[in-house]
DNA sequence: GCATATTTGTCCGTATGTATA
DNA sequence: CTATACATACGGACAAATATG
């Protein structure tokens, strides 16, 4: 469990540039993401901080940065867990989806730059479908959006998403069967992208709509399959933070 | 100095409910909105710790919620300062409000709800600016344009406005003469708002992007004027810290 | 319902590295 | 180049709250 990082002292001392406390929340940001840790589990801050060798106080600045980040909750002197997200945060966060992404379509030029981003997400997720890892598509079409919306050339719209499509990467860990759930938009973002390379700006949008409509509804359905067959731990941990 | 907070260890063991990095990180934030904590301005650990009576490490905490929210901004091993935005920064806040806010209205229904947070808004400003309170009247133009967003019923894009926002305001504190910089918007919220009440969508995100431009220009204009001429304490600083 | 053990919240003191005078 | 000041990170301490038996 501790031992994928060499030594944390040591790349603090080598490069010496970000903080350890940032170091240590990309790593859990990444476990997160993974689904090593999956939502609801809790983060012991003596288990945490005796894996990745730093002292509790640099660990909770950590477990700060990642709370901030929506990624993280905590529940005074109970500890911090990984979020679990509900129907409602999965609603908002389709909802920022389509208002940005939409805005960013309609705004864009007639021969937009940077669509080479998007290609390569569209060939990352297809590479990562060939070889059956469904957390890889997932991770291409989360890039293929983010290098979407970078479009639009602020850093800070491009920050929120950011943050967005990570929250929604935990609702993702929620569903079972990834495949049903990611396969489809492989395709989807192909034609978003042909239609952008086409210059034709307003059958990229409506085709965006479609899709954030229809990978909106998947989620969602999935989720209350999961809350009304399952009970399984991470929904009974759900109930107890609405609580 | 100190005196405006009776006790912060007191309110801690009555109410119990926030932690105290959140209650400083209010009471910060507050200072820096205000203009008590120019741009520029560096936050001594020890003096801000000593002022407020807390711990360096809960004051840490309390800097980083509002590092991360860019108020504040952290240089390695040398302190935090109050965010000094550049005019990169200012077209990036504007870029982002055009997308947003102009999404928001294209995307309302024929009778929205919540017209009445504008209409409150409106009145404020026009009651500031009657007493010559002009920053009350930049307080009631952010406060229009947070109502404006709030009708998408979304709370990561109610979130993300108020940070950017929030920092709009880090600007505003940069700029002289802050009449000629917000007296013009009072009549311009006021006929969004009546665009609005109309329904009429189209004229309103018209008037949006129109105001949303001028308002850029004007910042951006008096924001190269104190650079070339002033040469004060905030530009040396934001010379600095731009390095 | 009660007592115990575990965990968190907060704060202190110190050693080390870095930037500035 | 040296010296000072400051931020970073660590380890330990105690009180408070929670969970467990």
């Amino acid at each position: 469990m501790a031992e994928p990082l060499t030594s944390l002292a040591d790349d603090r001392a080598l490069l010496g540039r970000t903080s350890t406390a940032e170091r240590v929340a990309d790593i859990l940001r990444d476990r997160i993401a993974e689904g090593y840790f999956p939502p609801g589990a809790r983060l012991s801050e003596e288990g945490v901080c005796g894996a990745l060798g730093v002292s509790r106080n640099t660990l909770r600045e950590a477990f700060r940065l990642l709370t901030h980040e929506r990624l993280l909750v905590h529940r005074l002197n109970r500890g911090v867990f990984v979020r679990v997200l509900d129907i409602g945060d999965v609603e908002d966060i389709y909802r920022t989806r389509a208002l940005v992404e939409r805005a960013v379509v309609r705004g864009l030029g007639e021969a937009p730059h940077g669509l080479g981003a998007l290609a390569a997400a569209v060939r990352e997720g297809r590479r990562a479908a060939r070889e059956d890892d469904w957390n890889g598509v997932a991770t291409a079409n989360i890039r293929f959006h983010r290098a979407l919306v970078a479009l639009a050339g602020s850093v800070r719209t491009d920050e929120l998403m950011r943050g967005v499509l990570a929250e929604l990467r935990l609702a993702f860990h929620v569903v079972d069967d990834p495949r049903r759930l990611h396969q489809p938009y492989i395709t989807r973002n192909a034609e978003v992208l042909a239609a952008l390379e086409a210059g034709d700006r307003a059958a990229a949008e409506h085709l965006l709509t479609d899709y954030l409509d229809s990978s909106r509804r998947r989620v969602v359905e999935a989720y209350r399959d999961r809350v009304a067959g399952g009970g399984e731990r991470e929904a009974a941990a759900a109930a107890a933070g609405g609580a």
